[in-house]
DNA sequence: AGCTTTGGCCAGTCCG
DNA sequence: CGGACTGGCCAA
């Protein structure tokens, strides 16, 4: 059985290597561009032209197709992809016109299968006084490289002897010799680093190399991919910066660099480390090893390089960073099933850009609003499994097997039809999609029971493991690529089928929910939260749907088979929707098993778990999610209903933001620029940092993390530095605090324990005085009122809910901030209540609503030391 | 050059 | 001020 590791086309041949113990085989055959076109479809003397046409090297008949070949995928395009050839006058269709010729034959040989390649970890360090924008475009001298193998484990790395370009390219040439008995090379972000790089200098070198040799795969985009499906918090999304991910992974305790140039990162003293020579030179290399043993480490952590080796295996794809692609996976997968059974698939069309924006969207899942007011408790959840597979498989959705039948009305025989978007499937014989779809999901059921059946961790039962995700990840991908104008699967009305078949499901469910007096509080694509039952009623609920509700349901529509099935899941104990896709919850039992002090809460949507959030943001909501369904342990005695708690958490932090000092990770947010910071319309903050740092000759390129620092979020726009400039000082705090902080937590509150006031901590920012009242001599030069609704957390609004005549908020007017030590208001109006009748204002106030009025308030008003003296004697003393 | 989908929330900018 | 719109990120 004919085994590969890679494959690429040369000089009119197709090579295909195979890794044996000495070294690599290749074995070569023609490069074949390959077009069908369905013989049926053909006018003889057409057929007869293309035969004889001197752009047409082969045609044969195959099945019902003529198979035609080509010189060069140039003739081909003609043929298949120009509105002008004499195929597309006549509108005939081909199939398959865009497949390259190593996976036509890959596709026409199914005894081929993918070989596990050697594979090796690579990081590389270049001349930082060239900017990393330069460098990528292969600007910078490389001034070092390491790789480790896997297995043998093997560490190899070299340092440039002297700057010149000789020492470069020896340099260069060790490297390829290094990696010359390895098939895969992995790197960080190498994808638009390290291999470019490699691979340019090399060539501005001379150095002889064979880049298709070898398969490059960026493990940061990898590592991206497979860990979107585990959950994280947000403080795990923060960076993808190799040593953080290596920390969150545990394999990395905190970075610990010293470079020769102290407070400046690593990667922007490479030349001064190297030039240093001697200790500096060996740190330098130190670090680069470091990294690169990183990288295995992780891998070891996670193993999600070994499962991507597994899915090329499954697909037949070789291993490089193009295998990362559901619709590559796909394609590869469905081609070779489809060529066993004598079937084949459409040209793919290369949209341009105009095209693909105009695709209208097709109809996708239902969300429910959520219906709980404050804290909802024990509420049971039942969902779908694989709820877009089970509906493709049930109603045999494939694009060969789409009838044409009347929306309404009987339906034909030997047909079944969807209930909303009324489109007609064959029942009469599996569709391929449907076969595919079967056959994945028979393997990944397959290695799960072998991986049942072995000894817990063992390599054995890991790899069975790492095959049945394999197959529930191609599975799982199906509906997103025939959905994806960009596939060759792309089947608007399948795709819209898939997803309002199950709304239609969704929405059966809640009626029956509803049928029986409880209450459904929300629902969102699969799931449905109920409130009202027993567990027993609840499993007997599940039970009834699946036996009676779905396959009643299922039947009129002509189905023959029936892959809807509902699980109970969970039971939540207290849970606290804030909105639609954004929820807290504890559990009461996850599939029967009943929950622990020690179970983690379930966090949905929220600031928590959002790597863009501002770090105190997630922090004050971490303290309050805590009190409000426990589980994360950062706060004591949690949950707790005890207003008081939340009130003292939230002022902690208030003044924590107005008063501390506060270090740049806690002021700073970070946002992805996802594309070219020229193309944006109204550039937001991060764009215009971007643009910033870019005018300083900084790497700051599509697809960048952007952190950066509101120094005024008052005017619009606002005025923001990138976080590097940051210095203490800077950071618009009440910004932070009523924008960035306060909203976050004050949401998960209000949703909570809608009847108190949260309004009261929203506000700090004084309002601005306008330059006419301020030139009248009541205030300073210099000075400006903190004006501040006082929080009244004590009297809750228990007698407060009816819609009366809305209190007057009290103000308290403190002079000269910058002065005082505090602004905990609580604290300043028992000290205002003990310094009567010293000297009585009236104040102009900016009132909420953009209302004004006087006001006047007797207290200290010089701002003087006395007062803060007097500040930090009360609070010593409370 | 190549691309898994839609639904939803929230922050920010611009404009009337 | 509010609404239209863009952009980012998350749930499923």
């Amino acid at each position: 059985m004919p085994e590969f590791v890679n494959g690429f086309v040369r000089g009119g041949s197709i090579h295909l290597l195979t890794r044996t113990p000495s070294g690599v085989q290749t074995t070569t055959y023609p490069a074949e561009y390959v077009a069908f076109v369905r013989h049926a479809d053909l006018p003889g003397d057409l057929e007869r032209h293309l035969s004889a046409s001197q752009f047409v090297s082969s045609a044969r008949r195959e099945g019902a197709f003529l198979r035609l070949g080509f010189r060069s995928h140039a003739f081909r395009d003609a043929l298949c992809q120009s509105p002008k050839s004499p195929l597309a006058q006549h509108g005939i269709a081909t199939y398959e016109g865009d497949v390259d010729p190593v996976r036509r034959w890959l596709t026409d040989h199914p005894e081929a299968t993918i070989q596990r390649p050697r594979r090796c970890w690579l990081d590389i360090e270049t001349d930082s006084r060239v900017p990393a924008k330069r460098a990528k475009e292969g600007a910078a001298r490389v001034l070092s490289w390491s790789v480790i193998a896997d297995d043998p484990r093997r560490v190899r790395f070299d340092v440039l002897k002297a700057d010149t370009d000789t020492a470069e390219a020896e340099l260069l040439g060790r490297f390829w010799e290094a990696v010359a008995d390895l098939d895969q090379v992995l790197a960080w972000f190498g994808d638009i680093f390290d291999f470019p790089v490699l691979k340019l200098r090399s060539k501005a070198r001379r150095v002889r190399f064979d880049e298709d040799r070898l398969l490059f795969l960026d493990h940061a985009e990898l590592f991206e991919r497979h860990n979107k499906n585990s959950s994280q918090s947000g403080e795990e999304k923060q960076s993808m910066a190799l040593q953080n991910i290596a920390v969150a992974s545990g394999v990395a305790g905190k970075l610990d660099e010293e470079g020769l140039i102290p407070g400046k990162a690593m990667g922007a003293q490479t030349w001064e480390m190297w030039e240093a020579g001697g200790e500096w030179r060996d740190r330098l290399v130190r670090y680069m090893v470091r990294d690169t043993e990183t990288m295995r480490r992780i891998e070891g952590k996670n193993g999600y390089v070994a499962l991507q080796s597994t899915i090329c295996e499954a697909c037949t794809l070789f291993g490089d960073s193009r295998s990362l692609k559901p619709t590559r996976q796909l394609d590869a997968f469905m081609l070779r099933l489809g060529a066993a059974r004598g079937q084949r698939f459409p040209t793919r069309r290369f949209f341009d850009e105009d095209v693909a924006d105009q695709h209208d969207q097709f109809k996708g899942a239902y969300v429910m609003d959520p219906k709980v007011r404050g804290i909802g408790k024990d509420i049971h959840v039942v969902d779908f499994s694989r709820m877009y597979p089970a509906n493709i498989l049930t109603f045999n959705m494939s694009a060969e097997t789409k009838k044409l039948v009347p929306v309404t009305g009987p339906i034909p025989e030997g047909c079944c039809r969807t209930p909303t978007t009324g489109v007609g499937f064959t029942t009469a014989e599996p569709g391929l999609l449907v076969v595919a779809l079967k056959e994945l999901l028979r393997l990944r059921k397959e290695w799960s029971k072998k991986q049942a059946s072995l000894p817990p961790g063992t390599t054995d039962w890991e790899d069975a493991g790492r095959r049945s995700v394999a197959y529930k990840v191609a599975a799982n991908s199906f509906y997103g690529v025939v959905g994806s104008p960009f596939s060759r699967f792309f089947d608007r009305a399948i795709a819209e089928s898939v997803t309002q078949t199950g709304v239609w499901l969704l929405k059966m469910t809640i009626h029956a929910a509803e049928e029986r007096g409880w209450k459904v509080v929300y629902a969102d694509t699969d799931s449905c939260f109920v409130q009202g039952p027993t567990d027993e009623e609840f499993t007997a609920f599940a039970k009834h749907c699946n036996e009676v509700l779905y396959p009643e349901a299922l039947k009129k529509c002509g189905c023959v088979e029936n892959a809807v099935e509902i699980a109970y899941e969970k039971k939540l104990s207290r849970v606290v929707f804030v909105s639609a896709k954004r929820y807290i919850a504890s559990y009461a039992h996850y599939k029967g098993k009943a929950a622990t002090s020690d179970s983690k809460p379930e966090i949905k949507g929220i600031e928590y778990k959002r790597g863009d959030a501002n770090k105190l943001a997630r922090r004050l909501q971490a303290q309050v999610i805590d009190l409000l369904v426990g589980g994360l342990k950062v706060v004591e005695g949690a949950p707790s209903d005890d207003l008081s708690r939340y009130h003292e958490l939230v002022s902690k932090m208030r003044s924590h933001v107005l008063d501390d000092a506060l270090p740049l990770d806690e002021v700073q947010i970070a946002q992805k620029m996802t594309k070219d910071a020229g193309d944006y319309k109204n550039a937001p903050p991060h764009v215009r940092v971007a643009k910033m740092l870019a005018e300083r000759g900084e790497d700051v390129q599509e697809g960048a993390r952007i952190a950066y620092v509101v120094t005024d979020g008052s005017v619009s726009p606002m005025t923001v530095i990138p976080a590097i400039d940051y210095t203490g000082q800077e950071a618009d705090r009440h910004y932070i605090w009523e924008d960035k902080v306060f909203p976050p937590t004050r949401a998960l509150l209000e949703a909570a324990f809608p009847d108190e006031p949260w309004e009261p901590w929203a506000k700090t920012r004084p309002p601005k005085v306008r330059s006419k009242k301020s030139a009248e001599g009541q205030l300073e030069l210099g000075q400006q009122p903190t004006l501040s609704p006082l929080p009244k957390p004590s009297e809750s609004a228990v007698g407060d809910r009816s819609p009366t005549v809305k209190k007057p908020k009290e103000f308290v007017a403190v002079l000269d901030q910058s002065r005082l030590p505090g602004r905990d208001l609580t604290v300043v109006r028992d000290i205002v209540a003990r310094h009567p009748g010293d000297r009585p204002l009236v104040l102009d106030l900016g009132l909420e609503g953009g209302r004004r009025a006087k006001m006047s308030t007797i207290f200290t008003c010089d701002g003087s030391e006395a007062l803060a003296e007097e500040l930090k004697r009360f609070r010593a003393a409370s």
